[in-house]
DNA sequence: CCGCTAAATAGATGGCCGTCTATAAAAATT
DNA sequence: AATTTTTATAGACGGCCATCTATTTAGCGG
């Protein structure tokens, strides 16, 4: 991962919320519906919030019926925690 | 490190000319003067991205005359370094 | 077919962001 | 004291962002 691709997703996550809903999903996939519970934000903000993290690869969705349930992409992740993780002091 | 706290740093790094900052700065401090010809950017711009970075911690400076040295804060970056790590995926 | 629930889209708005030019401040040198 | 170098600040501007309300789309059950 290169530092265009890292910074486009470190502007993803650079919003509480968005943070926060990569939180959640830590623990497993979630319908938007479920999301929701966790946030004092409207339904077609949290929409937007989720169409970002989407359109920068972190986020993978199945539909079932009526819900739609998000999780993270495992590949996406890895590579940009290993990217993070390089950033290492000198000292 | 909380989630707030998290996202201050990762806006700061959702810049590619700031994440270029601190990829410079990991092999050891820099005069702003010599970060700058690393940038198409003009001098004060360079400037308000060191600023961002500082708020949040993640830059140290020390002054040595006319110019200014510029390391990374070894501590915010453990911290942050340690938060995203803990963004695993469930799978 | 109708109504209900879930999610996305459209459009508006206020605010913050990245960048610039111009200027100031601070330190060293002549 | 004047000049040069380095960095910070002020102010402006265009654009993007987070949020909202209103509406639309899609699927399901009666």
């Amino acid at each position: 991962m290169n530092a265009p691709d890292a910074a486009l997703i470190c502007r993803a996550l650079g919003d509480t919320n968005r943070l926060q809903i990569v939180e959640l999903l830590t623990n497993g996939e979630q319908c938007a519906c479920k999301l929701l519970e966790h946030f004092s934000i409207t339904q077609p903000t949290l929409s937007h919030h989720i169409k970002i993290l989407s359109e920068c690869g972190l986020l993978d969705s199945r539909r079932e019926g009526v819900r739609t349930f998000y999780s993270l992409n495992c590949e996406t992740l890895r590579e940009f925690r290993k990217y993070i993780a390089a950033l290492e002091c000198s000292c």
